[in-house]
DNA sequence: TCCCAAATCTCATTTTGTGAGATTCGCGTT
DNA sequence: AACGCGAATCTCACAAAATGAGATTTGGGA
């Protein structure tokens, strides 16, 4: 498990202490925390200040530095998930009320990467930044729905637990039968997996090389939802993740291939 | 000027060849840029895929990865200057069509933090991440001018040919006493400094220690701005700041006094 | 100006990262 | 299914680089 490159692992580390609650550390608190020696703690804290990731605050405090805040940006504006999907997220956000969000595909982590919001006092917020659960959801289960054999085997293998425990199957096999039964429905559906009251309707958006990438997801809450609208919108947000799509694929043989077709 | 964890350095160095132009690497890329071998690139790789700030894309290709838009939202949420900015944003943008910036001082670098546009074409455009040139425009002397003493002359060193090409001084007495002269006159204003044709108006905001920490921003075409707008709105800019200013500072009071005063 | 805590420096010790080369893995082909 | 190719990982001896105890220097507040 060991890398070979240690004190990298522990200066990186030194990153995970800062957290919702407590963006504010000094070098004391640090070594208290972590149990390096002073000169120690000194060396890791300049070597992340120079490079940006943390910034002095008053006197003696730390806090995440503008290099975070400049590598979000090189990612949000070159990004063409992203570009291309916030007009397709706001004119779904226009179809009803609700939360409507792009989900990026990290393989072992989903992070909501924009959002737009129409429901009036919506039930869960997913601004860009925050994680998702990975095993539950709609989202989840249009990503892993149309992965290629061999990952979806895997996937479900690392998150049996919580796949057995939605109901979708016993083995591994059952399971991956299940989901790709789920490949024909369309979006895919779930109700308060993730927040009670609310329905989830999910689509997976592909690369050029036909891998899910993203999902889109509308959440809208229960009470304001009929069966007819639920299939309209189910057939809007399946288009547009086909939408967006196209437009990854597109752009990648732009890149890739000189001239037209 | 070495520093004892090197590695680390040349770890996080990494993610200085992503740009705007170049968001995807191969390991062998990496190779022939960087200069180290195979193994090497390989192991720093792994570091930064395993912390989350890189990703794959692709079967070859790296991109940064979810960790960065993780810390960006850890900050933007827990950031109190950016929580109560927006309202206070939002307000400023309402007054004259313009681009209102909220900008974080780093010492070493301006970065925009938020920003609201209500001009129909802004001719200059800071979404949050972009860092703003260090010693030219209104932001830039809303700062230095409300510096402490001390550390104003260290950056009046640090950049005195940009601060003399502006006409400020020629020595760095002379500047010094520009720019506290400058304290006075309430909002800070720069013609065409940063980008042809734009006014900017800038306030600085103070944290509780009263060191400045950041400024509000209003950019305004030109032409569409009279002398008697530009007083109004260089009041509503400072006035602005010190309501911002008052809210930080309140805040670290409740959270260091117990109980009120 | 002094004073004290916070930050940096020094240098001997030894842990750790490095790189050449061999090996295994993953995946697309026949 | 077995093959074959390039990409990724592993092995291990060596050298370089990180570590930490303690001394020293900052620099901000009375």
């Amino acid at each position: 498990m060991s890398t070979g490159v240690g004190s990298a692992e522990r200066i990186l580390g030194i990153l995970d202490l800062f957290s919702e609650d407590r963006l504010e550390w000094t070098a004391d608190e640090m070594m208290a925390e972590l149990g390096y020696t002073r000169p120690t703690v000194y060396r890791y804290i300049k070597a992340l200040k120079d490079a940006g990731f943390l910034a002095q605050v008053g006197p003696h405090g730390l806090t995440l530095g503008p290099r975070v805040v400049e590598l979000d940006f090189l990612m949000r504006k070159s990004d063409a998930l992203l570009c291309a999907g916030g007009p397709i997220l706001r004119d779904l956000s226009a179809l009803h009320p609700s939360t409507v969000l792009l989900v990026r595909w990290y393989g072992n982590k989903l992070l909501c990467v924009a959002s737009e919001v129409s429901a009036p006092e919506p039930k869960s917020s997913y601004p860009r930044g925050r994680p998702m659960p990975l095993a539950r959801g709609a989202i989840s289960r249009a990503i892993l729905a149309h992965l290629p054999r061999r990952q979806m085997l895997a996937k479900i293998e690392e998150n049996l637990d919580d796949l057995r425990a939605l109901g979708l199957g016993d083995t591994v096999e059952d399971i991956a039968e299940t989901l790709r039964r789920l490949r024909k429905g369309g979006a895919l559906i779930a109700r308060g997996e993730v927040t009670d009251g609310v329905v989830g309707i999910a689509a997976p958006v592909f690369d050029a090389t036909r891998a899910p990438v993203a999902a889109l997801c509308m959440t809208i809450d229960r009470d304001t939802l009929d069966d007819a609208q639920l299939a309209d919108l189910s057939g809007a947000i399946w288009r547009a993740g086909e939408t967006l799509s196209a437009v990854l694929t597109d752009m990648r043989i732009e890149d890739v291939v000189l001239g037209d077709l």
